[in-house]
RNA sequence: CGGGGAGUAGCGCAGCUUGGUUAGCGCGCAGCGUUCGGGACGCUGAGGCCGGGGGUUCAAAUCCCCCCUCCCCGACCA
């Protein structure tokens, strides 16, 4: 229905939501009757919520076929042996929702569709000639969050653009990939978050190597960025870099063991010998499943489990993952301390010295393998060495960057001082490669007659997510404030109850004509206060609002107002149509007039 | 999974510490009347397995045990 009347809108404002929500979007979307809450993470869209959802999705699909994108609905419910094939079935933990049919086979609901994707070109594509491709879909997923929070910024099920390309070789993907980068900052300015950007991402266990989200700074976010003012390097802490300072060039000298009672800190370490805490190395245990060795194991060899003693400088803490990564970790948590125990170590003077090898996989920061004469533990209670060097007194397992960038760190690319911000993730890209077309045998033939595994790559944006994002960036006190691009009708029409005698047959004649001209209207005719329909319409926060009353007609005839403005103007009766439309379009091209031509530079491979 | 908070009418909450009338308040809902440009008012009325189960007691919303659910912080987040 293009229009509506609120004395028949399913869902009901909230004069108070549960005192328990705490983010204010969530708390706007519950009280103007968008969204309910079902279970956690997982929500009921009214029609309120619906209408906007369609709109964000037309916006979205407009950008997705200007890019070449072809629609097509893949299954919530996958045969488990896809997902088999790829390996994801073993190493996905329990956000993965498995499921028996009734004849026993194992099923699972999708979280992401790369599986399936591959698997239709296996079965559709046989020549470079079909190539390029570009697929999409808006659908359900499910992700079994083990914390979902803050209302749909992250929920369970959840509503999701994502699109496939398929390529024959690299570049294609490259293009592909910039091809997404730039219809999804025209996707989130139009829908009205301008203040969107891209990050460097880690491209985890997609098996590819170049990633970015697209992230909206707020505090509510849950994902920590490193940016730079200066150059605009942006990256996920997951991922971002510094500059490292560059050790002090000393001489080697010869371990010394020193008694240093009670300093199982480095605070206490430090402050004991008199030393700046970037003087010493500080040990962090983690529990990992590693993939087994090359050799004796074929792809499919169980995990094994290892003790991790992650090694960085005092003054820094380590990152997990990073550290992930650098071993291939498949799951990382910090260690109990009787695992730490189990291998001979000692909570809290623990030294990569004296610990066994082989013991222990042992992961080196690569400040730290190049910082001569550290402090660090001696592995015994109240004793550390001093003038550790690594190379000589121990032999890491792997050096790589495993530090946390904190806040002011020198900018990797121009040194400038780096700032740590809050973010949603509310899109992402990702270069897969070919190891999901390998996996499931989605091949092609060349020119050549060469047959080659199809390249990937995958690209996704949270619907909902954008909803709740949209709202936390477009509202104030009095409730929601919807662009004109997204909001679920175009204008409000209130017709404030009065002793005037035809006024209701009135604004039925506007609300008729409204819709004659072709616009989306929501008309409520409650009989009910001003106070309580005013209220309402700035709680659901359409862009238009069009008051009926005795007043009204007293100036002219009907009164306009702009949900972001305060000041109003009159219309006579029957140019209430023209006078919205007007009003519409200059929204319209106001929101046009935000777009900006060349919004991001084009992403480079390196992020 | 660890820590914290909460579950009482459709919604928001009090009552619980110290067990004892018929379990309350505001909003909403139904009826009647008054009001009518920023969450009006009067009268009348409907609406409760006090999250579930077990226990203590003459007596349990209230005390004890177990479980479930929701929210927040952490772990996690392909």
């Amino acid at each position: 229905m293009r229009s509506m009347r609120m004395s028949h809108l399913f869902g009901e404002t909230l004069r108070a939501a549960p005192a328990e929500v705490e983010v204010a979007g969530h708390r706007l979307l519950l009280r103007a009757g968008y969204i309910r809450p079902l279970a956690a993470g997982i929500f009921s869209y009214l029609p309120l919520g619906v209408r906007v959802m369609r709109r964000i999705e037309a916006v979205i699909r407009e950008e997705m076929e200007a890019i070449g994108g072809q629609e097509i609905t893949m299954p919530v419910v996958h045969p488990a042996e896809l997902w088999q094939r790829t390996g994801r079935w073993y190493d996905i933990d329990e956000e993965l929702v498995r499921f028996a049919d009734r004849t026993g086979r194992n099923m699972v609901l999708a979280m992401t569709h790369e599986e399936v994707v591959a698997d239709l070109a296996r079965s559709e594509v046989r020549s470079y000639r079909q190539l390029p491709l570009l697929l999409y879909q808006i659908q359900t997923k499910f992700r079994d969050d083990p914390r979902p929070r803050a209302g749909l910024i992250r929920v369970r099920e959840f509503t999701m653009k994502d699109s496939y390309s398929l390529d024959a070789d690299v570049a294609g993907l490259e293009l592909q990939y910039r091809n997404h980068y730039r219809a999804y900052v025209r996707i989130f300015q139009r829908v009205g978050l301008p203040g969107v950007i891209a990050v460097a991402a880690d491209p985890g266990m997609m098996g590819g190597h170049v990633a970015h989200e697209f992230m909206f700074l707020t505090e509510v976010g849950e994902d920590t960025l490193a940016l730079c003012d200066r150059c605009g390097y942006a990256a996920n802490i997951q991922v971002a870099g510094s500059r490292k300072p560059v050790p002090s060039a000393e001489q080697a000298l010869p371990l010394e063991k020193v008694a240093t009672p009670g300093t199982d800190t480095i605070e206490a370490l430090a402050s004991f010998l008199g030393v700046p805490k970037s003087r010493t190395a500080k040990v962090v245990f983690f529990t990992a499943a590693v993939p087994a060795p090359a050799g004796a194991a074929g792809e499919n060899a169980k995990p094994r489990e290892v003790l991790v003693m992650a090694l960085v400088r005092g003054d820094m803490d380590a990152n997990e993952a990073k550290l992930g990564r650098a071993i291939r970790a498949r799951r990382l948590t910090p260690a109990l301390a009787e695992a730490i125990r189990a291998v001979g170590a000692q909570p809290g003077y623990a030294s990569p010295i004296v610990v066994a090898r082989g013991a222990v996989l042992v992961v080196a920061d690569d400040l730290v393998a190049a910082s001569p004469n550290l402090i660090g533990g001696a592995n015994e209670v109240g004793f550390h060495y001093r003038n550790i060097n690594a190379g000589r007194d121990f032999q890491p397992d792997v050096v790589a960057d495993i530090a946390d960038v904190s806040a002011g760190a020198p900018c990797p690319r121009c040194e400038g001082p780096l700032r740590l911000a809050r973010g949603v993730e509310v899109g992402n890209i990702f270069q897969l490669g070919t190891r999901f077309a390998e996996a499931l045998g989605a091949k092609y033939l060349d020119a050549q007659g060469q047959s080659h595994p199809v390249v990937m790559g995958s690209y996704g944006i949270g619907v909902g997510r954008l909803l709740a994002c949209i709202v936390e960036a477009n509202h104030d006190e009095r409730g929601i404030r919807l662009p004109i691009t997204v909001a679920p009708y175009d204008v409000h029409l209130v017709r404030l109850s009065a002793q005037v005698p035809d006024l209701d047959a009135k604004a039925d004649a506007i609300y008729e004509a409204l819709r004659a001209a072709g616009i989306q209207v929501l008309y409520d005719d409650r009989d009910l206060s001003a106070g309580v329909k005013f209220a309402d319409a700035d709680l659901i926060g359409l862009p238009l609002r069009v008051t009926v009353s005795a007043r009204s007609l007293q100036h002219g005839g009907c009164e306009l107002k702009r949900r972001d403005r305060d000041e109003v103007r009159f219309v006579p009766p029957d140019e209430a149509p023209s006078g919205v439309c007007e009003a519409i379009r200059q929204l319209r091209d106001e929101a046009a007039a935000r777009l900006s031509p060349t919004p991001y530079p084009a992403p480079d491979a390196a992020g």
